[in-house]
DNA sequence: CGTCGGTCGTAC
DNA sequence: GACGTACGACCGACGT
């Protein structure tokens, strides 16, 4: 006899809650819970591994009344409404279940009960073994002997067996035991004072509700239980037609429609990563491309020599360096891999060192092979960070020239508001790819080894498998930036400034070492001095750097008025505004004060900067990021130089430690008010336009309009009051936020902002239609056309939403200017090029390029500069640089 | 012993 | 609650 077929119910709606329930909270990055998507998914997995059902189906409830609501009016009535929380995930919910290729059923003005009653039914009289897959126990009358009931949280079946063994009676019996014993779930009365135990206790001795009633004398002795059940007759009676679950709904039932096919990988796994499910994702993926791909080993000065040639006939490739170090200035070369088709990479090892290693090709045979293909700019380079690769090979005598795409800051294009946009993610989000890890082959923690440490034969699948899938993304994510209008951007703005950005790091910046230990010194020894002023003070000591510890000395121990809680209300503030508030009364908070400053100047500046001055250049490199940012902007790490001190005085000395190389001068040229002119541009604002074509000061000009007074009375203090209000439009700043800068009230505050849009009508408009226009597209863009996604502008939590608001007005205002700055230092190196100077771009902080030109080239460099800077892009009002220049980077402002 | 969130402070 | 974008030092809790 052949096994007969399986099916199984699966009961949606009760799942549903179940797996809300079950996990407190699980939402994606942008705030989109699916904590009971991931659950439900978890179900349905479970039931596919365990038992690969032939057959299946998923019952939900349809929201509106049924016909138990027609019964009885009170039907679920305590029932709360579904959480939106939990409503914002059906669809998502829903389309998981597709994408398992799992038929849903439901009815209008049923329940999901009833369509599993009626399917159980006609399954199993078409001879089906049936599963119902539920937690609900109201199903235990529908079970028989080809039907039981699986509850995959708990993981228990139930059986006709185990429903007698358990409670003595039959499945059908149950329906008895529920009229009796109601539901509190679903508002059903029941007999009061009579539980499941209690009403399981009378079925099983009487049989059925109607023979109870029959021999209600036999129950006389308990007299309580004995009223209850006299007064209760009637609601019975509802309650056991209201738990009778409906097994003849009318269906146009084929249960041939349940049969599964195959589900389908790809569609799972494109919504588990939409979801961020990334175990699940990950599981998901297609792995079985391995087997397609071939990575080959080159050694042979032969078949170098071939390769190379192949690489310039097909005329663009993927390139990827395998080095000792992550920061380029440091890295010798270990490796060069190559990929220029799908599926397939090369790789030459030149530096490995493991011992038993098979022998490695001549370094300068290598470099000499490849050297041509690789400055030749015809040739299509494409890279993952290949700034990277620039700097290293630049340090070995070879230009990359050719430079067309690179994979990581496509990724960034794309979808700005990630972090990391390593090869390992990319190659997942696009194929479902699995790279080898870096740790698979070198190990890690401790005994983690160096690439060149690596053997051979395991690193060529490493490091071939990098440029092949370089070069597979750059396909991909090519014809997503066209699609999406970002690869204009990418290739006039991003891609040319890469080779820019690395002659920048190369370059450095010289620093004058012995200054910044005697800094340290000096710092050291007046923290040292405060350090004991402050545990005398304090009467203890202390860790001066722990708020932690400072809160409880300020508030507990000496009672200081207490102004604000921290941001995550985990402690008390003592940052810098409450300090100086405390200072009123206390003599400790200038202390902190001073000791903070000192401390964060010797840290963070004087201490890492020292440590990061290149031992052979004696200069520092920078790492300049042209994938951290959402709005376009540059950022600077390894150290950052974006953030150097410059207002205060002790911050001062810092920047007087940057210095130029002998017989040349540090010239910094400053766009002047650049967010504010593109504000003007964008807004076509009528005022800000006339002010900047008058070169007016926009500070006195906007004291002018907000204030309405005659210029000769704009004090000083009036236009920093303007400048303010100038900043905050940028920011989007509220009327609060206003006062407190201004230290006005909060109704002069609105004032001022009011008058703000009544005089600069054209930004109010602007203000208005960019989130209107961000509400519709949940997107903005700069004038070059970069995007960021701003889902949170639709959000219903007000908070959220401002936050998305004040974004949607700063991102296109930063992000052109940060576009803009961008071409200007393209131009600029075309120039500095053509004209064969000797002058060399060093720095970018967001509106200000920093240049070293010997003295001889200064004037030259700033005409130049002055040019190209104020003409990198017409706008609807004039550019302005300001140029400075000294002996050092503070001088130079 | 590493990771990570919180707090603080620096820049534009 | 309350002004956008970064980097990074330090602390302290937590996990291995």
């Amino acid at each position: 006899m052949a096994t007969p077929k399986k099916i199984f119910l699966i009961d949606g709606s009760a799942f549903l809650y179940r797996a809300f329930h079950a996990i407190r909270s699980l939402s994606t990055a942008t705030g989109h819970p699916t904590n009971a998507t991931f659950g439900f998914t978890r179900i349905l997995l479970k039931l596919l591994k365990e038992n690969t059902p032939e057959y299946a189906v998923v019952f939900f409830d349809v929201k509106g009344p049924t016909f138990r609501h027609t019964m009885y009016d009170q039907y679920k009535a305590n029932r709360p409404p579904m959480p939106e929380e939990l409503a914002i995930q059906i669809p998502d919910v829903k389309r998981m279940i597709s994408a398992l290729n799992i038929p849903i059923i439901q009815k209008i003005g049923f329940e999901a009960d009833d369509l599993v009653g009626t399917y159980a039914g006609l399954a199993e009289k078409q001879g089906f073994e049936v599963v119902m897959v539920t937690g609900d126990k109201d199903f235990i009358q529908l079970v028989t002997e080809h039907c039981v009931l699986w509850d995959p949280m708990k993981d228990t079946i139930t059986d006709v067996a185990t429903v007698k063994e358990d409670m003595g009676i039959t499945p059908l019996q149950f329906i008895d035991v529920l009229g009796l014993a109601g539901d509190t779930a679903d508002n059903i009365p029941g007999v009061k004072g009579v539980g499941p135990k209690t009403a399981i206790k009378l079925i099983a001795q009487f049989g059925s509700i109607d023979r109870l009633y029959e021999n209600l004398d036999q129950v006389k002795a308990k007299k309580k239980l004995y009223t209850s059940l006299v007064e209760s007759h009637e609601i019975v009676r509802l309650s056991r037609e209201l738990a009778t679950i409906d097994r003849k709904v009318k269906v146009n039932g084929n249960i041939e429609d349940f049969k599964l096919p195959a589900f389908d990988t790809q569609k799972a796994f494109e919504l588990f990563k939409e979801l961020e499910f990334k175990n699940l994702a990950a599981e998901f993926a297609q792995k079985a491309d391995k087997s397609k791909k071939i990575y080959k080993l080159i050694t042979s000065v032969q078949e170098m020599e071939k390769l190379a040639k192949v690489l310039e006939n097909k005329g663009v490739f993927a390139i990827d360096t395998e080095t000792t170090s992550k920061h380029p200035m440091e890295a010798e070369l270990v490796g060069l891999s190559f990929s220029y088709m799908d599926d397939t990479g090369f790789y030459i090892p030149i530096g490995h060192t493991h011992p038993n290693d098979i022998e490695q090709p001549e370094k300068q045979e290598i470099l000499r092979i490849f050297k041509p293909v690789l400055e030749n700019p015809e040739i299509q380079k494409v890279g993952q960070n290949i700034k990277y690769d620039y700097i290293v090979l630049a340090n070995y005598g070879i230009r990359l020239a050719g430079i067309v795409f690179d994979t990581m800051i496509a990724s960034h294009l794309l979808n700005p508001a990630i972090r990391g946009h390593s090869l390992d993610s990319i190659a997942m989000t696009l194929f479902g790819y699995k790279t080898i890890s870096y740790e698979q082959i070198a190990g890690k923690g401790k005994t983690q080894i160096g690439f060149e440490e690596t053997p051979i034969g395991e690193a060529v699948d490493y490091a071939a498998e990098d440029a092949d899938l370089t070069f597979m993304a750059y396909g991909e994510f090519k014809r997503q930036l066209q699609e999406k209008e970002l690869l204009s951007l990418m290739e006039t703005i991003e891609v040319p400034l890469i080779p820019v950005l690395a002659n920048m790091e190369m370059a450095g910046i010289r620093v004058d070492a012995s200054a910044l230990a005697q800094l340290s010194v000096t710092f050291e020894a007046e923290m040292k001095t405060l350090e004991q002023e402050i545990y005398d003070l304090a009467g203890e000591e202390f860790n001066i750097n722990s708020s932690q510890q400072l809160g409880v000395i300020l508030f507990e121990k000496l009672q200081l008025k207490t102004s604000k809680k921290t941001k995550k209300k985990t402690g008390y503030s003592t940052d810098v505004q409450v300090l100086t508030l405390l200072a009123k009364t206390h003599e400790l908070p200038d202390k902190l004060l001073r000791y903070r400053t000192l401390g964060k100047l010797k840290s963070t500046y004087v201490e890492s900067l020292i440590h990061l001055i290149h031992t052979d250049t004696g200069r520092i490199h920078t790492s300049f990021n042209q994938t951290i940012t959402v709005t376009g902007r540059l950022s600077s790490s390894k150290p950052n130089l974006q953030n150097i001190p410059i207002r205060k005085k002790e911050g001062k000395l810092i920047r007087q430690a940057f210095i130029p190389e002998e017989g040349n001068t540090l010239i910094s040229a400053d766009y002047s008010q650049i967010e504010l002119r593109v504000l003007a541009h964008c807004a076509e604002d009528k005022i800000l336009i006339e002010a900047f074509n008058n070169d007016e000061d926009i500070h006195t000009r906007t004291a002018l309009e907000v204030f309405q007074v005659m210029e000769a009375f704009i004090t000083d203090e009036l236009r920093s009051q303007a400048k303010a209000i100038n900043f905050g439009i940028v920011y989007g700043m509220s009327a609060f936020r206003l006062s407190n800068e201004l230290n006005i009230s909060r109704k002069m505050a609105t004032a001022y902002i009011d008058n703000y849009f009544k005089r600069y009508a054209g930004v109010k408009q602007f203000i208005d239609k960019t989130i209107e226009e961000t509400k519709e597209t949940c997107e903005v863009a700069t004038i070059f056309g970069r995007k960021r996604r701003l889902d949170d502008i639709r959000s219903s939590n007000a908070n959220i939403r401002n936050f998305a608001q004040r974004a949607a007005i700063n991102t296109p205002i930063q992000g052109s200017a940060a576009d803009l700055i961008k071409l200007a230092m393209i131009k600029m190196e075309a120039a500095l090029v053509k004209d064969e100077m000797a002058s060399r771009m060093l720095l970018s902080v967001h509106d200000e390029i920093i240049f070293e030109t010997p003295l001889e080239e200064k004037d030259q460099l700033i005409r130049m500069a002055r040019e190209i800077m104020e003409n990198v892009y017409p706008l609807k009002v004039p550019l302005k640089v300001n140029f400075g220049s000294g002996e050092n980077w503070a001088l130079a402002h």
